[in-house]
DNA sequence: AAGGGGGCCAACCGCGCAAAC
DNA sequence: CGTTTGCGCGGTTGGCCCCCT
């Protein structure tokens, strides 16, 4: 059993890209555009795997990429996004435009993680570590829980379905109702258009809409999504409207 | 000045999912 | 309807660079 191998090692460089390669690949995107990963890097002369040259694209190569250091926005939107996506890095950069997923986790285990960390607050559960009892700035997923919220599962379904979204996709056995009841998360975020990337699909998938304060302003988006029932929660008017 | 350690980031790996067959 | 194929994602690794001793 097993997958067969995407694509034959033995006759694929690896390793840092040189700008030969860089150059090859731009001029081949340019020309054909993307798609058909698999087969490009022989179509465009390249002896690399095709992921590899997706992920070269994707988090180097292409144009719209905003270099550079991020934000004090920037730096707080992750935040507030992982508090409710967890560690769905591309979910997370859909809503900052011009970033990656892969320079939105290298950002978040360097930098923001030890930010966190020296405020006395649990990167991966966003609550007040246990040594500390400091006054709590940030996001409190849920004030009384005493676990993070399934975010794993929310992301993923809001990721993917949007089919069934009342339907809970409560798997860690809480009391669905009880969590929403004391659910009231005021995130006030400024939220962009999902970052219209080659890697995004066109906006025929629902797009993924944060169920905040900042709902009033993201009203005008075509199809909407509120996650609170991807949360679990009970559907606000946001999601009963669509 | 040298070298050791740590941080950062580009790239790789393996898995899950969905479409195609 | 089961299998195969291709894409995308998250986690991890490895190498380069900078700073400190």
């Amino acid at each position: 059993m097993g997958r067969s191998p995407c694509c034959d090692k033995a006759h694929t460089n690896k390793g840092a890209w040189t700008q030969e390669e860089d150059q090859k690949l731009i001029d081949y995107i340019k020309a054909h555009g993307e798609g058909c990963w698999r087969s490009l890097p022989r179509a465009a002369g390249l002896l690399r795997c095709g992921k590899s040259c997706r992920l070269r694209w994707i988090n180097y190569l292409r144009p719209d990429l905003k270099r550079g250091n991020f934000t004090d926005e920037e730096d707080e939107l992750i935040v507030k996004l992982h508090v409710l996506l967890g560690n769905k890095w591309s979910l997370i950069a859909s809503r900052l435009p011009g970033r990656t997923d892969n320079e939105i986790k290298n950002y978040w285990n360097s930098h923001i993680k030890k930010k966190l960390l020296g405020q006395g607050i649990d990167p991966r559960t966003h609550q007040p570590t246990a040594s500390s009892a400091a006054p709590f700035s940030t996001i409190q997923p849920h004030k009384d829980s005493q676990m993070p919220l399934d975010m794993d599962n929310a992301a993923k379904c809001s990721a993917t379905d949007d089919t069934d979204q009342t339907t809970s996709n409560n798997t860690s056995g809480h009391d669905d109702k009880e969590v929403t009841d004391d659910f009231n998360l005021d995130l006030d975020l400024s939220i962009s258009l999902p970052h219209c990337s080659s890697r995004q699909p066109p906006p025929s998938k629902p797009l993924t809409m944060l169920s905040t304060t900042a709902t009033q302003s993201i009203s005008r988006y075509t199809r909407e999504l509120c996650l609170c029932s991807h949360l679990g929660f009970e559907s606000c008017e946001t999601c009963s409207s669509s």
